[in-house]
DNA sequence: TGCCAGGCCGGGT
DNA sequence: ACCCGGCATGGC
C-alpha cells in the first residue's frame, strides 16, 4: 500500500527538491526554525542568518542570545526558538567539537537518543536532521502524515509518533533518498489536500484509495 | 479576517 | 497517564 501511495504522489507532484544544495548545519537550524510554522517564515530567518554570516556552528554559537532573536523573529515563537537554538548549539560544540561530521560519526540511533536529550529537540526535529542533514533513514512523521493516515484508515486515530514511524518503516525498505522524497511528497498532499479544515479529498491525487465511506474522522471510529 | 503552519515543553489534573 | 495552554509571525 506505501509504495502504491508513493507511486502516486510522485507521479501527481515529481520530484520536491527539499533542502537542496544547502549545508547540513543549515538543514539542522531550519528544522529547529520550522516547528509548527509556515516554511515562508523560516526563509526570511535563515536569509537574516544567512546575510549575517552566520550559518556556520561556530559563529552562531558565539551570537548573544537577544541578537538571535531579533534574527530570527519572522519565524515565530523566537524566544523559544532562540533558546532551542542555543541547546542545540551547545550540545553540538560540547559533544562534538561544533562538527556536524562528527556528530554523524555517532551510530544513528545512539544519536537519535542524543538529540531527544536535547531540550526543544522532539522526535520530529530530531529525524529532520537525521534525515535532512544526515542521509540517514529516520523517517519524519508530522502533522499531515498523521491526517493523511487517519483520514484513509491505514492507522488508528490513537495512533502516536513512533507507532506511526514504525508502520512506516516497517512498510518501506530502509533507504533515505526514498524517505526524504516521501514525507516532501505527504507535506506537499497535506498542504494542496489534506489540510486540518477543508480537506479536498475528492480531488486529491489519493482518492481512490479512500474508504468507500470517503474520509475518517476521529468521531467516525 | 480568522485560521493555520513541516512542534515541543511544562504545569495541572 | 493524559490534557491543555503558551509560544509569535506572516500568508492565504
Amino acid at each position: 500500500m506505501l509504495t502504491e501511495v508513493y507511486r502516486r504522489l510522485f507521479d501527481a507532484f515529481g520530484p520536491q527538491h527539499w533542502w537542496p544544495g544547502q549545508s547540513p548545519f543549515e538543514v539542522m537550524v531550519g528544522a529547529v526554525l520550522a516547528q509548527n510554522t509556515n516554511w515562508k517564515n523560516v526563509e526570511k530567518a535563515i536569509g537574516n542568518l544567512r546575510r549575517a554570516d552566520l550559518l556556520e556552528p561556530r559563529a552562531l554559537y558565539n551570537v548573544p542570545a537577544e541578537e538571535l532573536e531579533e534574527l530570527i523573529q519572522p519565524a515565530g515563537y523566537f524566544r523559544v526558538k532562540a533558546r532551542r537554538l542555543r541547546s542545540l548549539l551547545e550540545f553540538l560544540v560540547e559533544w562534538y567539537d561544533g562538527s556536524l561530521d562528527a556528530m554523524f560519526q555517532t551510530e544513528p540511533a545512539e544519536l537519535r537518543r542524543q538529540l531527544l536529550d536535547v531540550h526543544g529537540i522532539g522526535p520530529e526535529t530530531a529525524d529532520s536532521i537525521l534525515l535532512y542533514a544526515g542521509d540517514l533513514p529516520s523517517f519524519v512523521v508530522d502533522a499531515y502524515t498523521g491526517r493523511v493516515f487517519m483520514r484513509h484508515g491505514w492507522i488508528d486515530f490513537e495512533a502516536d509518533y513512533h507507532r506511526l514511524q514504525d508502520y512506516i518503516q516497517s512498510e518501506l525498505p530502509r533507504e533515505a533518498p526514498l524517505y526524504n522524497e516521501y514525507h516532501a511528497l505527504l507535506v506537499r498532499l497535506g498542504k494542496d489536500y489534506c489540510r486540518k479544515t477543508k480537506p479536498k479529498c475528492l480531488e486529491c491525487p489519493l482518492r481512490e484509495l479512500l474508504p468507500p465511506g470517503g474520509p475518517l474522522e476521529p468521531e467516525s471510529i
